[in-house]
DNA sequence: CGGCATCCGTATAGATACTG
DNA sequence: CAGTATCTATACGGATGCCG
């Protein structure tokens, strides 16, 4: 598939509309309750099921399942059953599912920087209203 | 402060596991379905509230009065009022708001390198179950 | 152990109509 | 022009119980 209306549909991603809906459908992954602490508990290497449940501090076994779910779907994590009496299952991040970790750190280091800023923000906007 | 139990309690902010809840945080307030295409929208320049609107597909007036409310609140955003006929009211970034630019650019850019291998994972897992 | 199915409450967001 | 108010639909997420 070689570009032929490239320069109508989108010069290049670096335009700031198409970057905008590039980053908003990103979020929309990621952005959710619970994907970025399995992605976290997975960042040290690969661990099983409960192991998960274990450091995911307040997750159910349902958005566990489901956030994996979508993690595998996705690409991003790979899933591998040993089918042995009990079960074990362990689940590790994919070359994808590390390359996110990039981003994720520079919005980490974002939110130390400014998220006191945002909280003394926030208050001072409640107190005076 | 002397180290005590550096290694046990958490050594700084780098620490993987409050890196995350911070990161977690961040797209609690910045994740939801609209705030980043506002403050994108807000990125060039000061605009008015139509003027947003319009750049902004799809949104309604409803939530884009609670989107630029909530920014208002946590100090990315200031509003300005003219009480002139027809009133004018232009929003803009802060400073802490045009620093968020920063993380959302490196998010935006990894989606355009690694978005397509998540499309096409996604793709071959609804196609081989 | 590692899930899945079901039920249910709440938060989020859209449509619509109205106001200073 | 720049919002508010109200209603409603749906998606998200928690609790519980069952299964291979």
């Amino acid at each position: 598939m070689v570009d032929t209306n490239t320069a109508v549909r989108a010069p290049e991603a670096s335009n700031p509309h198409e970057a905008c809906k590039a980053v908003v459908e990103t979020l929309a992954r990621i952005g959710d309750k619970w994907t970025v602490m399995v992605v976290g508990a997975l960042s040290q290497g690969p661990i099983r099921y409960n192991e998960i449940h274990r450091r995911v501090e307040g997750i159910s076994q349902r958005m566990l399942t489901l956030t994996l779910k979508g993690l595998e779907q996705d690409g991003l994590v790979t899933r591998t059953m040993y089918p042995t009496i009990p079960p074990r299952v362990d689940y590790e991040l994919t070359e994808l599912g590390r390359s996110l970790i990039v981003p994720l750190k520079t919005l980490a280091e974002w939110a130390r920087e400014n998220r006191p800023a945002m909280l003394a923000a926030r208050e001072a906007f409640r107190t005076r209203g």
